[in-house]
DNA sequence: GACGTTTTTCATCATGTGTTGAATTGTGCG
DNA sequence: CGCACAATTCAACACATGATGAAAAACGTC
């Protein structure tokens, strides 16, 4: 039943899911799940339930310094979306905040307030460029393999793309800036 | 009055976005919109008339050869996005596009019929893998710069932009790959 | 078996939406 | 003026959705 919501959440977004369709997908009656979980809000935060703390995965990439952090940030990056279980949820969360309002809360709350201060300690130079720059590409990473799955993106082992784009993140964390 | 509406479907999305939200912001009856424009869907199409071809646009891009096409590539793309007139109209069909099923349309319609042949004419290495590589930093700087307009990238002129990013989709498109 | 609690279903309300057709107003023309 | 025609508004239908509360079924315990 959960399983349920997070399946509609993560593909249709919040607004697309509706209870119903949630409540057939696990064949039991609609106000059954308006009577465990409540409000529809408290069934998108019940189902989600964020299972990772972005600092604490974060923690060992920075504390092993500068060097090769692009591969290793993209690998812990990667370990972390492509379970299954995982990225049901973090799918959930990203189709909501794509739409309207919930930009507000990536630009103003999760960007500056979580990944800015983390990476902020990896960079010495010139943050408030370079950390848009790595964000630009992780975010594309996420839109093209997980979002929209774009058939060579999505298939691409793990490793490939760290040797790939790992580079290039390692560029915009250290490398020269025009 | 298609003004407002573009502005509520590059604001919201398709199913954000009510007749009467637009029929309000224009301070028209509701009924009114659907007198001149038929159905939601008709709307929406007479209110994005796509105003470029993308193959016409990239033309000179891939005319000039691979020497330098990251940067040129990347120009061109910033100047059709920077226009506001142009930006609106993109804008409401990425946010659509982003939601659910639309994904197909840019999976199996847009990147594969338009950009890929046009970027395989530009990379005869491996276009299988480098174009996704391309689309994936290009689609970062869409949603960056543009959808949730985080704040350093939305600020940031074009040609910072170009310098910054040209390099890695240059490399992309002819560098190493692992 | 009887009772109390939990689980599940039924019917229903209130609201917002796309859509429609009739009615009303405005406008130009002979 | 009067009249055809377009522009615009009114009222309403049909439908989907979130939410609610009462009724019914299932279940365990004594």
């Amino acid at each position: 039943m959960l399983t349920a919501a997070r399946a509609s959440f993560a593909e249709k977004g919040f607004r697309g899911t509706t209870i119903r369709a949630v409540a057939a997908s696990a064949s039991v009656d609609p106000a059954l799940v308006h009577h465990y979980f409540g409000t529809k809000d408290d069934l998108f935060v019940a189902a989600l339930e964020i299972p990772v703390d972005p600092r604490a995965v974060l923690a060992p990439v920075v504390a092993a310094g500068p060097d090769g952090a692009g591969e290793r940030l993209l690998r812990t990056f990667l370990s972390v979306w492509d379970d299954p279980e995982i990225q049901v949820r973090l799918l959930a969360v990203v189709r909501s905040v794509l739409n309207e309002d919930g930009g507000r809360l990536l630009k103003d709350g999760f960007i500056p307030v979580v990944v800015g201060p983390v990476l902020a300690q990896l960079v010495k130079d010139r943050p408030e460029v370079r950390v848009p720059l790595v964000a630009s590409q992780i975010v594309g990473l996420i839109v093209t393999r997980y979002v929209v799955a774009l058939p060579p993106m999505a298939q691409m082992p793990a490793e490939d793309v760290v040797a790939r784009v790992g580079p290039v993140l390692q560029h915009y964390l250290t490398g020269d800036l025009a």
